[in-house]
DNA sequence: CACGAGTGACAAAGCGTTTTTGCAACTGCT
DNA sequence: AGCAGTTGCAAAAACGCTTTGTCACTCGTG
């Protein structure tokens, strides 16, 4: 009574039915547009909201989404250790809810395939497929509406058929290697993960191009995983190498991490004798004992896309570009601007 | 058809009616416990999941929990900035979607009552409520069911009346301190966030209690905000001072990064002069220059019981106990165990 | 042996939407 | 004038569950 308006008290103060004003909130039936308008002006002046639980049960959907990141077992880690997915999550969420439906951020565990049995799902993301994931197959066994982060790399057919957001990894490898040649640095080593997402191997190709373009010697190691460890170990066989590296890009921010703290136990000064660069902004980057310059991938606008595209294809709209690619930017830190220095000797 | 079982399935299958179904699975109506049983193992047997939509329409609720964080304005850290929220949130937000409700993490901003006006919600957690904050009395005027974590130190009653989950903070601290004198501390100095959430005054009071019981000195700093140059003023005032602490115990990770860059910025060697533990596990704490010590919270458990509590109570069920303390944990790091050189530099 | 008080179970009425179907009232064309 | 085709809207049937009201049946009791 005095509580919610529903789709009744809008009708009512229309003059119109309840099909008519379902109809002219939804953009389906025959309305002329004036009506469709007027009932608008009128339930946006009521403040009304549609019930989401009516509204979903009578559409046959759930109302729940899923976000999951695609991993291969051995390199486990948990949703949440990146301030990228948590950044990602947050907006993927958020976006979610003011479309009426719920996001679930389901933990990474090995037996996914039986969590996503128990739910009932309209739809998932899938952040940073990789071949073999078993939740992906389940997904699309079932028909499940999917968009990834990241391009699907399984599939031959399906980077161009599914839908997708994905970094302009590319480039922005390009603006980070322009960056580092600008301050100085003639031998730029890489780090990338020995992990098969889409984005190690456009970093991976970036890389090569600007080499080649350049004529410099490409300079590529493989860490172990993607802990600082690993980034630790990489950095210490190009340190110790024939002709050391006066600059590295590591690909995420954890064994960038690892390779400062490589430099420190050889004596190597950062940037000094030697830049550092990652990709994903973080806490950590910012905070490492040398303040990380690193390519941020604005996980923000990725997670909200990803989600109203899935939300499109949930309620049977064909997303228009099937695919997007979002811009990425350098945030340039004292690892590789000489600069003063500053007094910060911590994490 | 082919799909979803539902609660029509369920009962054919046992030759009853979907009301008794209903009863039976709900504990409602007036059963006996033999149909009561054989009804909840053939729907168990068919994997029967009840369809949340129809379930909350029927029930009039949304099916929409908050969780917010109560905070002042002055003091505005975004959801996520600490691990503890990270987790908090991923718990609670498990344990919400297994009760067939979606938790919405709500970002905190300044106009969160016109965000709340927007939400259907059925109830909300606040973490951490502050006096004054607007959102929680938004909450309360509208009756929503509200579960707090940490205790809500506004209204005098409520700490009594309401529904809460705290920490052993008093016990807690307690431990740090039997720790750090353990170790070899005799002039421990407390430094805390100047913040009138409950755990702030739980922290002052163990500590005070612990003094008096030793016949210490109380060395309590307060720190202007929750970030490392906060930590870092804080320690600093505190190892210029007349007599310098010998431990200092920081009531957040990022004000004991903070003390810690102080540290070094005084010379002063970690943990050989100074013994230095804080309050919430993390990433940076576990990572920093050199890692510290720290008591564990649980927010996983926090988390977890935080939501179920709430759902019980907007399902009409009231809770056991109206509040819960969960136990923290001590974690010795090197930040206090002067052992063995480590060879670790950095963040 | 009639009668109220329990039991056990069910039919039916919602819950607030979307969607399908139907039905007038127009239009324009022969 | 007659008829198909369009246009504008509404009634009603789902959607899958919870809850209410009620019926039938069994006891103990007076």
């Amino acid at each position: 009574m005095s509580g919610k308006i529903g789709i009744k008290d809008v009708a009512a103060a229309a003059g119109v039915s309840i099909t008519t004003v379902s109809h002219a909130l939804n953009g389906k039936g025959r309305l002329p547009t004036e009506t469709r308008e007027r009932v608008r002006e009128i339930a946006d002046r009521l403040g009304y909201r549609p019930n989401v639980n009516a509204r979903n049960l009578a559409g046959g959907r759930t109302g729940l989404v899923a976000l999951t990141v695609s991993q291969e077992p051995e390199l486990a880690f948990q949703l949440g250790d990146f301030d990228y997915f948590a950044s990602l999550i947050r907006y993927a969420t958020t976006a979610a809810l003011a479309r009426g439906f719920a996001l679930a951020a389901l933990p990474p565990v090995a037996d996914n395939e039986d969590v996503f049995h128990h739910l009932p799902l309209d739809g998932a993301i899938v952040v940073d497929p990789v071949p073999g994931d078993r939740s992906l197959d389940y997904l699309r066994s079932q028909r499940t509406p999917i968009v990834t982060t990241g391009r699907p790399v399984d599939v031959a057919a399906e980077e161009e058929e599914g839908y997708w957001i994905d970094n302009e990894h590319i480039e922005g490898m390009r603006s980070v290697l322009d960056h580092l040649a600008e301050v100085g640095a003639e031998r730029i080593a890489l780090v990338l993960p020995s992990y098969p997402a889409s984005y190690v191997a456009d970093m991976r190709r970036g890389y090569v191009e600007w080499c080649a373009a350049r004529a410099c010697e490409e300079r590529i190691v493989m860490a172990r995983d993607l802990t600082e460890p690993a980034g630790f170990e990489a950095a210490r066989s190009l340190l110790d190498g024939p002709e050391p590296p006066d600059a590295i890009y590591a690909s995420l921010d954890r064994l960038a991490i690892g390779a400062l703290m490589a430099a420190e136990t050889r004596g190597i000064e950062v940037p000094g004798a030697l830049r550092v660069a990652c990709c994903t902004d973080s806490y950590a980057a910012r905070h490492a004992a040398t303040p990380l310059t690193t390519l941020a991938l604005n996980p923000e606008q990725i997670g909200e896309e990803a989600a109203n595209m899935l939300i499109d294809l949930v309620e049977g709209v064909e997303p228009r570009p099937r695919h997007r690619f979002i811009p990425t930017k350098l945030l340039p830190r004292e690892s590789t601007l000489g600069g003063t220095a500053v007094a910060t000797g911590a994490a």
